[in-house]
RNA sequence: GGCCCGGUGGUCAAGCGGUUAAGACACCGCCCUUUCACGGCGGUAACACGAGUUCGAUUCUCGUCCGGGUCACCA
């Protein structure tokens, strides 16, 4: 036994089993050629962040594109900084978003697959293992270097202005510690962390080609970074290497905050005899702010919350198809050309992916998102709207669960024609849009008249369209009939006419709708109005004509 | 500061040595129209800067400037 594998088995004396046992039990994955296993690894310190969306997202798609694998990862090895509902805000936001995964972590303590545990800090086993090996080869070392004398070193370095920071060369004091000295410092009980004892050298550089940025050129690492924490857990990066080979991981897609540490994680996997997957970094989601870029902030920006959008009653799939449109350009013109298509059967490329990250634009969501809901059946906007309602506006939620035929129907008005209306972009504006329909939300605002109708005319006209009213009437008998109100009050029913000769007239018959628009819901502009009458119903429309003429003659 | 990445209209972006420098959102105007919405047509607006290379640079190289990321026993 070398010296190297006797501090292996004093610093592990738990770990029976072998990284060799460890390949068997987590053997290469059968997929066809091309499929890509993907992930989401997210740490459990908060709220699903929109950049977080964004990546699990690109992964899925990218999984689901190839006929691969998704799977969920919780990274919760910092349990300082980790929220007791962390692990369900995360489940919960992507479920809210329809981005189911195929493998992990699927719900407080459960998980699905054969490539757990899915949750780092049940993984401490497989970790010591690959650690113990680690130390067996001289790979690694245990560091009894306290926080004191780490921050001292730190000083020194900022002092001294070293151009790389960090523990390496002369600093790493226990990378060559003999054997006894650390059979010592062990036996004593001193905490210590395990490092890397990093094979590389200031004077080399190493290259790797990101999916989206493309070739990367950098110095190799050289720090002897922390592989294990004092309590055994390992950082970020250790967990990196040893769950994405464990979990047979294809391509890491993460954010491109982790561009600097790939050249550890390439090492990492080196040493460790694994093979190093793809890289894709994603370019941060942006906010501008008094002129200048920075990311969306956790802290400070609300729409930074998935939770904002469903607060807002943005549909999920508007939250979707905006993303899409960020991360790959061609998205609008492949929609465009497939109007109605799944956003799954999206051609979607890592390589179309921009590489500088894009601001965050809450008015092309607007946009985008009243075009998906102009698309939806009536039935659907109903489904929204009062999902929407139930939890954050009990009062319209009852109105519309009260009648759900009669709220459907008035979300029917133009949906479904070739030129659907696209007044909603989110379930919040839902209410305003339907106010008038129902008694509750209804207020009359006569002063919405025409500028050139008078009280007076405007209960000239509502006098004659009461005795002219006719429920029965099809849509073009009911316009007729408007315009036949016109004449005889002095009105022209041809508003071409009315534009040529406008002194020879009061008004035309756009005035004379508007004057009954305006009497029955309140305000100058609606959808069809014909529409809204049959639906209002006779009572109604009838109710709110005298009403109308009662304020407008008192 | 070291190391990376990036810089095309207000925003998202095509473009890969020769283009009238696409398109989308927003904005403005016109048309359609009983209002609105939709739709149609048109408009304002961009290659950060400076040197090279080249017959020719938005496209290639270098420098400058600007923006972003990263330099933990956090991920």
């Amino acid at each position: 036994m070398t010296e190297y594998e006797q501090l292996a088995t004093l610093l592990f004396p738990d770990v029976r089993q072998t990284v060799a046992d460890l390949e068997q039990q987590f053997p290469p994955r059968a997929l066809k050629d091309g499929a890509r296993v993907t992930r989401f690894a997210p740490s459990p310190t908060g709220f699903l962040h929109i950049g977080g969306l964004f990546s699990a997202l690109i992964s899925k798609l990218n999984a689901a594109t190839t006929g691969g694998v998704f799977l969920l990862r919780i990274e919760d090895t910092d349990k300082k900084r980790e929220i007791d509902d962390g692990v369900s805000e995360i489940i919960k936001g992507l479920t809210a978003f329809g981005i189911d995964v195929d493998e992990g972590v699927i719900g407080f303590g459960q998980e699905t697959g054969a490539y757990g545990p899915y949750q780092q800090s049940h993984r401490a086993a497989i970790y010591h293992t690959v650690a113990k090996q680690l130390v067996a080869q001289g790979l690694a070392y245990p560091c009894f270097l306290t926080e004191e004398q780490l921050a001292a070193i730190r000083d020194e370095q900022e002092a001294q202005g070293t151009p790389i920071k960090g523990i390496f060369g002369k600093w790493a004091r226990y990378r060559d510690a003999d054997f006894e000295t650390q059979k010592a410092l062990l036996a004593e009980g001193r905490p210590y962390t395990l490092r890397l004892r990093s094979p590389g050298r200031e004077d080399h550089r190493i290259s790797f080609d990101d999916l989206i940025k493309g070739k990367i050129e950098m110095p190799e690492n050289v720090q002897d970074v922390v592989l294990l924490k004092t309590d055994g857990i390992p950082t970020y990066h250790f967990a990196h290497a040893v769950d994405d080979h464990f979990m047979r991981t294809t391509h890491v897609i993460r954010g491109d905050e982790w561009i600097s540490s790939v050249p550890l994680h390439i090492q990492l996997f080196k040493a460790c005899g694994f093979r190093v997957p793809k890289y894709a970094h994603i370019s941060p989601i942006m906010k501008e702010e008094n002129g200048g870029k920075r990311k969306l902030s956790k802290r400070k920006d609300p729409e930074a919350a998935v939770t904002y959008y469903a607060e807002q009653g943005y549909p999920k799939e508007s939250v979707l198809e905006y993303l899409l449109t960020l991360a790959n350009s061609n998205f609008e013109d492949w929609r465009r050309a497939n109007p109605t298509a799944p956003q799954s059967a999206f051609p979607f490329s890592l390589k179309k992916m921009s590489v500088s990250g894009a601001l965050f634009d809450l008015t092309k969501l607007v946009d985008v998102s009243k075009n998906v809901i102009s698309v939806f059946p009536a039935e659907a906007v109903y489904t929204g709207a009062c999902a929407w309602a139930k939890q954050y506006d009990h009062a319209f939620y009852s109105l519309l669960a009260g009648d759900p035929a009669y709220a459907t129907a008035i979300l029917s008005i133009d949906r479904g024609t070739p030129k659907p209306r696209k007044d909603i972009a989110k379930w919040n504006e839902v209410k305003d849009y339907v106010a008038y329909f129902y008694d509750d939300l209804y207020e009359n605002d006569y002063s919405a008249l025409p500028d050139n109708i008078t009280a007076e005319m405007a209960a000239e006209i509502l006098t004659a369209y009461k005795e002219a009213y006719n429920p029965a009437d099809s849509k073009d008998e009911w316009f007729t009939r408007i315009k036949a109100l016109c004449e005889p009050l002095g009105y022209t029913p041809n508003v071409k006419e009315y534009k040529k000769n406008p002194d020879a007239y009061k008004g035309h018959v756009g005035d004379v709708s508007t004057v009954i628009r305006v009497a029955v819901t309140g305000r100058r502009n609606t959808p069809d109005l014909y529409s809204i009458l049959q639906i209002l119903g006779t009572e109604t429309v009838l109710c709110r004509l005298q009403t109308a003429l009662d304020a407008l003659t008192r």
